[in-house]
DNA sequence: GCCAACGTTGGC
DNA sequence: GCCAACGTTGGC
């Protein structure tokens, strides 16, 4: 069992928004960062679980959970010319990016914001807080990720 | 809106 | 393979 977090654009697409698909089952598409694909085609499983996590917003955070329930297959976006996440590069034979199958569980009980993330000595060495950081999926020990439930409240 | 930190691109 | 230029991310 592994434990994530992935961040979205709440303008983009939001917790609520992923509570709204069909079976609340949505494709994580759109990832275009080789560290991020690399994780979500080897590493990510089924029954994982997952933080989402709102950024360039007003309250940046930590705003519910998820669960892995497919894994990784080609992200059909990149062959897509209409689509904003079109790469020529990326050919249906040899696919270049990959996406997984992520199912809301719930909301947090509240936001978490990042401020209060930085500030908890436990997550100290979380890439998350490093400053600097712009990786959209990270991963994350146990231990953080119970952290993290406990500040909850 | 600003800007620091990164990642990618492409000329050489 | 170096590195300057450029584009993007994302907190503030």
């Amino acid at each position: 069992m592994n434990y994530w977090i992935m961040k979205s654009e709440p303008n983009a697409f939001s917790i609520d928004d992923l509570e709204q698909m069909p079976n609340q089952t949505e494709h994580w598409d759109g990832v275009r960062n080789y560290q991020a694909r690399n994780m979500m085609r080897d590493q990510m499983k089924i029954g994982d679980q997952v933080f989402f996590y709102h950024s360039n917003c007003k309250v940046p955070g930590i705003v519910g959970i998820m669960e892995v329930v497919r894994e990784s297959y080609p992200d059909h976006t990149a062959f897509d010319p209409q689509s904003k996440y079109f790469d020529p590069k990326s050919d249906p034979q040899n696919p270049r990016w990959f996406m997984v199958d992520i199912k809301y569980i719930r909301h947090t009980r509240r936001v978490i914001p990042l401020t209060e993330l930085k500030e908890c000595d436990a997550l100290e060495n979380m890439q998350l807080v490093r400053k600097g950081n712009r990786l959209s999926i990270m991963q994350l020990t146990a231990v953080e990720w119970e952290t993290i439930l406990k500040l909850e409240g």
